[in-house]
DNA sequence: ATGATTAATAATGTAAACAATATTGATCTC
DNA sequence: GAGATCAATATTGTTTACATTATTAATCAT
C-alpha cells in the first residue's frame, strides 16, 4: 500500500478532529504535541497546519501559534444565512439537473434518518441529517458550488447547532420537512422546494435565537 | 516597522500573480525559484504553497509539486453559476441592511468605470467593474458570505473571461446594467435588482457561450 | 535519425538544528 | 498575600542538511 505524504496523515487527522468538534474553537494546537502523539516531525504538522489556515479551519494567534478558529453566535448567525444562499441556489441548480439515482440516494437518507431517530441513534441521525444537505448541494452537478459548500465550514456550524439545541424533539419535524423538500425535489416543483427548504432554516433560525 | 513573517510575505506575493493572471493555470511553482527569487529559504515558500493548496489556488501534481490551478472551460461554466448564486443571495441581504455610504461608494465606483471606460482606460475599466461586485458583496453585512466570495475564485473568473472574451464594445452596456443594479438597490425594489443581475450574467454567460 | 537505457541533475519530502520570542513560575518587595 | 521582576522553560519562526523521487541529458543499439 501507497503511503502518502505526512503531512497529509496530519492534515486529515486533525482536520477532521475539528470538524467533529473533538478539538473544540480557540483550542491551541502545539506544534509539538501533535508532532509526537502522530509520530512525525514539527515541520509535517506545521505544513499541515497551515493549509487549514488556508482553509480558515485555523487562525493565527496575535503572538504567533495557531488556534481552532472561534465561532461567535454572530458568525453562526451569519453562517445560517450563508447556507440558506448556498442550499437554495444549489437546490435551483439540482430541479434542473437531479438524476433518477440521485434521487434513490437522497430518499435512502430520509429513510436512514427515520429509522435512526426512531431507535433512538441520534449522532447517526444527526449524521443522516448532514448527508441529506450535502447530498442535495452535490445534486447541483456544479463541483464549484460543491466545492465552496464544503470549504464554507457549514458541517461545522451543523455540529454546533446540534450540540447546543440539540432536541430530540425535533428529530420528527426535520424528517418531515428533509421528506416534503425531497417530494418536491423530486417532483420538480422548484417553488414549492424552495417553500420547503426556506421553512427548514426558518425553523434552525428559531432555535438559535433561544440561546 | 514591524516585519511580517516570511512565508507571509511570499504568501502575499504569490497569491497576487495567481490572481492577476500574471502566474497563468498550470505554472509549475518551483520552490528553489521562488526562493532565491524572494530572498528567503525554501521553507517560507513551501508554507506559503501550502496556505494556498487550502486555498485551492494551487493543486499538487500526481508526482509532486505545486501547480497554479487550471481552469478549464466548465469550471468557467461551474463559477459562472456559483457567482450567480452568491451574489444575488448577497443582494437580498444587502437590500435590507445597506446603508448611505454603501450606496455613495458604489455609485462612486459606477462613475469611475464611466469616466475609465469613456477615455480608453480598459483595464481600469475592469478593476472598477470587479470592485463594483465585490462591492456589492460587502454591503451583505455578512462576513461569512464575503469570506466565501473571496475563497471562491470569482475575481481569477472574472480576470480570465476578460482576457478571453475582452470587448469594448460591452462597456456601455456593462456600466448601464451596473447603474441599473445600482439604481434598484437604492430604491430597495428586491424583484427589480434580481432581474438586473440576473440579466447582467445572462449576458456574460453570453459571451462565454463564444469560444 | 529514433527510441530505449542509464547516468547526471534537479526538485521535492522529511527531519534536525538553531535563533528569537512567548509563557511560565519562582523569587522578592512592599 | 498581591503584584512586580527576572530567570527558566516552552513554543514558534527560520534555515540548513539529508534522503528520496522526478526530470533531464547523454549514450548506445538498431
Amino acid at each position: 500500500m501507497k503511503s502518502d505524504s505526512l503531512s497529509l496523515k496530519v492534515y486529515t487527522e486533525i482536520r477532521k478532529k475539528i470538524l467533529s468538534l473533538q478539538l473544540p474553537p480557540n483550542t491551541r494546537l502545539k506544534e509539538t504535541f501533535w508532532a509526537k502523539k502522530i509520530g512525525v516531525s514539527r515541520m509535517a504538522v506545521r505544513e499541515a497546519l497551515t493549509r487549514l489556515l488556508g482553509e480558515r479551519l485555523v487562525t493565527l494567534g496575535t503572538k504567533g501559534g495557531y488556534f481552532v478558529t472561534s465561532m461567535t453566535h454572530e458568525d453562526l448567525l451569519q453562517l445560517r444565512e450563508l447556507r440558506e444562499i448556498l442550499e437554495l441556489g444549489a437546490l435551483r441548480l439540482a430541479i434542473m439537473k437531479v438524476t433518477r439515482k440521485d434521487l434513490e440516494k437522497i430518499e435512502k437518507i430520509c429513510d436512514d434518518f427515520t429509522t435512526m431517530a426512531r431507535r433512538g441513534y441520534y449522532s447517526g441521525a444527526n449524521e443522516a441529517d448532514l448527508r441529506f444537505h450535502e447530498t442535495l448541494v452535490e445534486c447541483s452537478g456544479n463541483s464549484k458550488v460543491i466545492q465552496t459548500y464544503n470549504l464554507s465550514h457549514i458541517p461545522l456550524f451543523h455540529q454546533l447547532l446540534i450540540k447546543n439545541n440539540g432536541n430530540e424533539d425535533d428529530f420528527d419535524l426535520t424528517d418531515q420537512e428533509h421528506r416534503a423538500i425531497f417530494k418536491a425535489l423530486k417532483d420538480k416543483k422548484l417553488a414549492l422546494a424552495e417553500k420547503n427548504m426556506r421553512q427548514h432554516f426558518a425553523r434552525g433560525a428559531s432555535l438559535m435565537a433561544l440561546d
